[in-house]
DNA sequence: GCATTATATAGCTATATAGTAATATAGCTA
DNA sequence: TAGCTATATTACTATATAGCTATATAATGC
């Protein structure tokens, strides 16, 4: 595809609930690796794998402050991601929806009286 | 992690490159399996596949029409993420410099990542 | 019924992901 | 120095995903 692969790292970085809720938790403030695991029965190994998912993706960076590794957000590749769903919002309402798909339904009766043909 | 679940499969989805272009491809209008084939140099079977995972997600959706079942774009679950993604929205528009400096940063790692070819 | 077209499903391979326990590393502090 | 704390890494499971080819199903038209 083109230059939108990162694109690809943030989608699949906050299709996971346990990252969502860590991203929540920074909205909040930077927290560090043992803070983030206490609310969530998870390993500490297993968050330390989530954060480097969301660090791929540009989502948290670290700081480093003695023996702790402090995660804070980082929300630009967010913008990112909602330009990229700001295209569709034009499709979002109901009305819009219902408009077209009855638009499509035209088309496609259309289509079958007319035989084969490109589209638009 | 109950009534969030969606965007679970919702952003899971959009992760995939092909899948997105699909999205981008309907919001011109519906389409048949085959129309979407057509432009991917991927096999049918493969195609049918990510609409499945775009079906799950309930961004498309079928209709049934001879022995074609044209997908059209169903955009409503696109407005939930767009939801979660606003709330965040104000640690973007907070510090709109640091996202110039994110998105220099992506250049740079996209330059050396097309030096050692990649992935799939 | 038979052939054609559109799409779905099955079965397979290769890779990625989420989780674990055990261990290693790094930086404090006594 | 030794010992403690915070985090990362390793090695391993189990499951999911993306791709393929081959085949099955469904609807159309002759």
């Amino acid at each position: 595809m083109q230059h939108t692969e990162n694109l690809d790292y943030v989608f699949a970085a906050l299709a996971d609930p346990t990252r969502r809720a860590i991203l929540a938790r920074l909205a909040g403030g930077e927290a560090t690796v043992n803070e983030l695991v206490v609310p969530f029965a998870l390993s500490q190994p297993t968050i330390s794998k989530h954060l480097k998912v969301l660090e791929r993706a540009g989502l948290v960076s670290r700081g480093r402050s003695a023996q702790f590794r402090p995660v804070r957000l980082n929300a630009a590749p967010l913008a990112e991601a909602a330009q990229w769903l700001g295209d569709y919002r034009r499709f979002w309402t109901e009305s819009f929806d219902r408009l077209d798909s009855y638009v499509n339904d035209l088309k496609r009766k259309e289509k079958r009286r007319g035989k084969r043909q490109k589209r638009r």
